[in-house]
DNA sequence: TCTGGGGTCCTAGGACCC
DNA sequence: TCTGGGGTCCTAGGACCC
């Protein structure tokens, strides 16, 4: 069995813990640049004020109800975040964070009749030690705990989904409110007849596979019963990094791009550097808003390797300025900008044979160079792992064995 | 006029390899 | 006239999540 521990509102139940004065006003949290609504209490929600609603057109609304407005605060959000989790994770055998505001409990050991009290008093502790609300669902499934929280949600915080509830609480929920069905999804699904969790878990999970793809036969099965996702502990190291702002103003000039996008490398290069990690290449991207007229839209990407794995802020600012000067067009309106790194790896580790199984041409290439040049300064003077991003190729280690003292700078071009 | 930011996984198709 | 089979890697794009 799983549980599935959710924060109420979590932005903003956290801005309420530090001002009780609002403790019963409705609350909204605005995304970046205030532009919209990410966030809102449970009184915001009952004013109609929806989630991602442009914040201008909510102003007059926001004005008039006396609703409390925030920017948004993620060094609070995250420290709350990580405060929640403490208490959650000395409770439960094992614990998976799946995001700032969830996480996923093992809770198969507990006896079915103790674990509903059980559990409603971790929620009391939780709100108690820290001060944010959170609601509980329980089902056999990672899917169906999701399935139990929704109901929690509205009723008493607490709820246990048994096999013989499944029926009904599959019944009583529509499709796209299912984990991992999408509004896309739902559309599709509705042309097929499938209108609510229990059409979807009577459908044939193979067709749907063919049809779709497979997480959509995995949701399947695991309304079903049947797990197809594990509680997963160790939170694996991410693989790309991004920072983005979309623009207070549109931007037509290269120079102020080129601002924003240094300020872009740079903030990521410090991400990098506080995860120990390294990149050996980044997408930077620039576009015009999605609501310009179509003839007036504008995208474009460009993908540049680095000369070698690096979390050295001046190297990536540099790389990514390349890539912007590249993609820019004058003309467009630029709504917003980003930069994105990839192929992060641990900074510490070596890739000594990262050619092991590749077998291309331009790698039989560097082999063939490197075996001149290791059979012209002895055995193991040099390996060297490289690895190909988009055209360019980047080389993404050299070092030398210590019995040799022949300096990479030393040696012939034979590459 | 103003419309978020940061991720992951999956698929399809082409290039290329043996 | 017939025109393998199985695999990896890469990219672009779609879809989803919070």
């Amino acid at each position: 069995m799983f549980a599935l521990v959710d924060c109420n509102n979590f932005y903003a139940s956290c801005e309420r813990v530090f001002d009780p004065r609002i403790a019963r006003r409705p609350i909204v949290v605005l995304s970046n640049n205030d532009g919209c609504v990410i966030a809102r209490s449970a009184e915001a929600k009952a004013l109609g004020i929806k989630m991602g609603a442009p914040f201008h057109e909510v102003r007059g609304l926001v004005a008039r109800e006396g609703v409390a407005v925030f920017s948004s605060n993620y060094a609070l959000y995250g420290d709350m975040s990580a405060r929640v989790m403490n208490v959650l994770a000395d409770w439960a055998p094992a614990i998976e964070i799946y995001s700032i505001d969830e996480a996923f409990l093992d809770v198969g050991g507990f006896a079915p009749g103790s674990l509903a009290g059980e559990l409603a008093a971790l929620r009391a502790r939780v709100r108690q030690w820290i001060g944010i609300p959170v609601s509980v669902g329980v089902g056999r499934t990672k899917t169906l705990a999701k399935v139990a929280n929704h109901i929690a949600k509205k009723s008493a915080g607490v709820a246990v989904l048994t096999h013989s509830d499944e029926d009904a609480a599959l019944a009583g929920l529509l499709v796209g409110d299912v984990w991992g069905i999408g509004h896309r999804l739902t559309r599709h699904l509705a042309g097929m007849g499938i209108f609510t969790a229990a059409h979807l878990r009577a459908a044939d999970p193979r067709m749907l596979r063919q049809r779709f793809s497979v997480v959509v036969e995995r949701t399947v099965l695991e309304l079903r019963g049947v797990p197809c996702l594990a509680l997963e502990e160790v939170t694996p190291p991410r693989k790309n990094l991004m920072v983005s702002r979309s623009f207070g103003t549109r931007v037509t000039a290269l120079p102020e791009l080129e601002a924003a996008v240094a300020t872009f490398a740079s903030r990521a290069a410090e991400k990098l550097r506080q995860g120990g990690q390294t990149a050996a290449a980044l997408i930077v991207f620039a576009h015009s808003s999605r609501f310009e007229k179509n003839g007036e839209r504008y995208s474009a990407a460009r993908t540049v390797g680095l000369p070698h794995p690096t979390s050295d802020s001046r190297h990536l600012v540099v790389a990514a300025l390349a890539g912007l000067r590249d993609l820019y067009r004058a003309g467009p309106r630029y709504a917003k900008a980003g930069v994105m790194l990839l192929d992060l790896a641990p900074a510490a580790e070596a890739m000594p044979s990262l050619f092991a199984g590749v077998d291309t041409p331009a790698n039989k290439q560097l082999m063939a160079a490197l075996d001149r040049l290791n059979r012209a300064h002895g055995r193991n003077t040099v390996a060297i792992g490289a690895s190909r991003i988009g055209k360019a190729w980047t080389m993404r280690q050299a070092h030398r064995s210590p019995a040799f003292t022949t300096r990479w700078a030393d040696l012939p071009s034979a590459h």
